[in-house]
Parts: structure tokens; C-alpha cells; sequence
DNA sequence: TTGAATTTTCAAAAAATATTGAAAATTAAA
DNA sequence: TTTAATTTTCAATATTTTTTGAAAATTCAA
């Protein structure tokens, strides 16, 4: 098997597993683009490489760029952006965590946790049943963000190592 | 705020949480709504409750089913099936966890291992680092499988509260 | 400034995903 | 058996999400 043919692989299985967990396709393909090529690719390069339109290759890397997992790079004499892609896993792994825990999680721990303790009052039985379900729900979810802002925050996953050696 | 007005807002942050990460909303407000119901439920109740269509409801308790995070409960003298949730959260989160990990975990890996040992071979500068690059992936995504495996069969989440305490 | 190169925006189209609902299949009481 | 209740299936429909592509905006060299 060829680079070229084991890139394309990579792409495609990179962007079918961003699809199943919530990440665009095509913004899981341009970093996976990114992380196999060794120069930067101007917008150009990447809608020619992965058949997209200019407005889908652009949407994606400016997501990219938000998530902080891709870099522009200046090319000398050359008017056009180029992006590299960070290669190091655990820094864009634990930043795409905490970016998502933030975005997706959080608003929905505040809910959990304004419901906790809106059903805190109610003394019926099944107002107690409610209470203890919701309090369950929100403790749990409140322990998995802060384990996730915990790795994240430490130093290129430091901690997430000790876990890892832990379970070993 | 009154015991039915807090399960709808539950049950719809529930299902908002679960369509983020790749989980069908029915399903996961079809969960909620038989982790705040006391007793269990017939498919004509959930259909009303959550004024969903028979079909839809049909399909989504199967999928909790399959999970194995719903239970099929039978009630003497009638004929309807009856359905209740497995309230302990380790136990389901775990299960889910579990399922994700070796449907659409598993298989990316598998070829990710097959494409970390084809090139492997190639001894071009940018064969090396295409290879490092893949290697990298490979070996996080592998760490971070074993983690689920290992925390979800250890029993009722005894590693993950190791973890959180390890963290804490 | 001007204007060509480049990037961004976003309404429209396409694709993917979820939902419906009614017919078919199954089940079990009579 | 028969038949009514219940569950399952799945083609058709609706909804959501993604992608396109061309116009508008921006940038910057001349």
C-alpha cells in the first residue's frame, strides 16, 4: 500500500469516527488531511485534495482554528493562508474535550442542577423518586466534567498518564 | 415548579444531550422519561408522553433494550408489554460506554492498526513521519479503549471512582 | 486609490437522518 | 381454530444537517 492510498484510508476513517461522535465530516477530514501532510496546505490544496467546496474547506478550517487544533502558517512571497495541523495528540485531543464539555455539557449540567434543586422541596413519594434520579444524574455528570476539565487543564495530560497507569 | 413540568425539562435536556453525541433524541428522551416514571410504562403511554409516533417508540425501546439499559416488566393480566429503566447510572453509563466503544471504536481502530503496520515499511522521510503520525493515534486511541474496557467491566464503575478520587 | 487575489458569507440545494403511520406479522385469549 | 390485541416492519414523508457556489467583503500589492 501506497502513502497516497494509506493517507486516503486514514481520511476516511478518521472522518466516519468524527461523524458517529458529533464532528462534521469534512471538519474531521481537513485535520486529518492536515495531520498527514508534512508542508502547510493553502484552502486551495485541501478542496482539491478532499473534493470539497471552497465554503465547506473555509467553514471547516476556521473551526479548526476556533478549536485551536490547527495553525496558520505563513508561506513567504505567498498571499494565501496555509494551515498545519497541531501533530500533538494530546494537546488537540484534551482541547477538543474541554471545547466540547464547555459547549455541550455545561449548559446542560446547569439545567440538571437548577432541576436538583427545584425538586430538592416536593415531599411526596414521587417527588422524592424524582429528586434522587435528577440528584444522581447531575452528581455523576458533574464528576465526569470535572474529570475532564481536571486532565484537560493539567499539562499535555499528565494526569490522564497516571490514570492510564493506574488501570494498566 | 411542579413535578411534571421538571420531568419535560428533563426529559428535554436529556434528549438534547444525547442528539450532540450521536444518540437519536426519541431514544434518549424515551430513557429520561422512564427514569423519572415510578412505574412502568406500556408503548401507548410513552407514545402519548412524549407524542411520538408507535413505530418511532417501538424502535427506540428495542435499541434501549438492546443496550440493556431498560428492562421489560410484566404486568399480571394484561397483555402490553411494560417497560422500566435501570436507575443506577454507573451501571447504564457504563453500558452505553461500553457499546459505543466496541461499535464505532473498535472497528476505526482496527483499521488504524492495520494502517500503523503497512506503513511501517516505508523508509522515505515522509513515509517516517506519516508512520509516527499514525503510530501516535493508534497507540491513544488504543489507551483510551483499554480505559473504557477496563472501567466498565471492573465492577459498578470501583476503577472510574478510583479515577475521580485520584483527580479530586 | 485601484483592482486583482483571496476570504467570507449565506441562501439554496443536496444529503443524511429521523419519524410517521398503516399494513403485515405475531401473540394469546376465547 | 378464530379473532382481537399487540408488536413489528418499512416505504413514504418530514426534518435536520451538511454542502455548494456565487456574490459580497476584505486584503494588499502596485
Amino acid at each position: 500500500m501506497n502513502l497516497t492510498v494509506s493517507k486516503q484510508k486514514f481520511i476516511d476513517t478518521w472522518g466516519a469516527l468524527g461523524s458517529e461522535w458529533g464532528i462534521n465530516k469534512s471538519v474531521a477530514q481537513v485535520q486529518a488531511l492536515l495531520l498527514v501532510s508534512d508542508d502547510p496546505l493553502s484552502t486551495d490544496t485541501i478542496m482539491e485534495a478532499l473534493t470539497i467546496s471552497r465554503g465547506n474547506a473555509n467553514m471547516s478550517l476556521r473551526q479548526l482554528l476556533d478549536y485551536g487544533i490547527i495553525y496558520k502558517k505563513v508561506i513567504a512571497g505567498d498571499r494565501k493562508e496555509y494551515f498545519v495541523a497541531e501533530k500533538d495528540i494530546w494537546k488537540w485531543a484534551l482541547k477538543i474535550a474541554l471545547m466540547r464539555k464547555q459547549k455541550e455539557i455545561d449548559p446542560a449540567l446547569s439545567v440538571l442542577t437548577e432541576l436538583e434543586a427545584e425538586t430538592k422541596k416536593d415531599k411526596s413519594a414521587e417527588g422524592k423518586a424524582l429528586h434522587q434520579t435528577i440528584h444522581d444524574i447531575q452528581t455523576f455528570t458533574d464528576q465526569l466534567s470535572t474529570l475532564v476539565e481536571r486532565v484537560a487543564t493539567s499539562t499535555r495530560g499528565e494526569l490522564l498518564l497516571k490514570l492510564l497507569k493506574l488501570i494498566a
